[in-house]
DNA sequence: ATCTATTCTTGACTGGTTCAAGTATTGGTG
DNA sequence: CACCAATACTTGAACCAGTCAAGAATAGAT
């Protein structure tokens, strides 16, 4: 699950292809997205401060929503958590996520490109996105004993 | 999109099927859920006290969480709105959810009967719920040119 | 008619997120 | 290379949906 950490100039490269002003607190959010898929803003922020010594709660919450806006991290809610970001890597995945535990995994797309589900009847919306979220056990769970403490 | 509400006892069958106490505002919340499907609490909330007087908020969680746990009701959250409830028909089917306006429709399940997806691989997880939402644009919101006040 | 488990009310509280105003930084310009 | 304006970050307050906890009311079994 723990992904290699890209370094600063790669970091920078990426803001710098889609002209974002490159900034400390960017290139920090970017190398912990990418060393940590499916962090929330908790996890980011805490791993942003360890490296950089500090970042404002609201810094990380503007950070992570400019790069979703220009498509360079994608943002999920699995229901009951917070929110999650990931870099965008344009293989349009899927997310499975333990009922028990949280725990999330990407599942490639069954069917192969995006949109990769049409609906049944569109209604007249021009559906741009087809979001899947499987719920589950994951396997530690289910081998686990319920323990009430 | 205004369903016919049932009759309370109707509501009450329903409950009783599933050993489930009758009261008041189980009642009223049911028959709600029935005229008002894709509601939130805050609009259950509200129509609810219309029809009875009054409500308290937490009772209506209360009343929704365990309808919702006895499989009598559906709950779901898509990203950006507050959860939302349905009576479960039991038909599998998703939503369609319009980005502009938070229209939401239901739309029948492509493929078939539940989980209507197998992931590519299931990472040994046990699967029980496919949960699909597709992000588009409803018809009006296309027609609508964009008004900057 | 009574009794008890269950449900409802009240009110405080939390977590995740957003708003708003001021300060600092980036990167283009003279 | 210093300067400037646009953009980004900091601080701190505020918000909303939802949850917790303790006591009052009520359904339905006996």
């Amino acid at each position: 699950m723990m992904s290699t950490m890209i370094d600063p100039e790669a970091a920078a490269a990426l803001l710098r292809a889609r002209s974002m002003r490159v900034t400390a607190p960017r290139v920090a959010v970017l190398r912990e997205l990418s060393a940590h898929p499916h962090a929330d803003v908790d996890t980011i922020t805490r791993c942003t401060r360890e490296r950089l010594g500090s970042v404002s709660t609201q810094a990380v919450y503007d950070i992570l929503g400019a790069l979703a806006a220009i498509g360079l991290v994608r943002k999920f809610e699995p229901a009951g958590h917070p929110a999650r970001f990931e870099i965008e890597l344009g293989d349009n995945h899927h997310h499975l996520v333990c009922r028990t535990c949280g725990t999330m995994i990407d599942v490639e797309c069954a069917p192969g490109e995006a949109p990769c589900l049409d609906a049944a009847d569109d209604h007249g919306f021009a559906i741009d996105e087809a979001e899947v979220i499987y719920w589950g056990t994951c396997p530690e769970c289910a081998a686990t004993p319920v323990t009430v403490p």
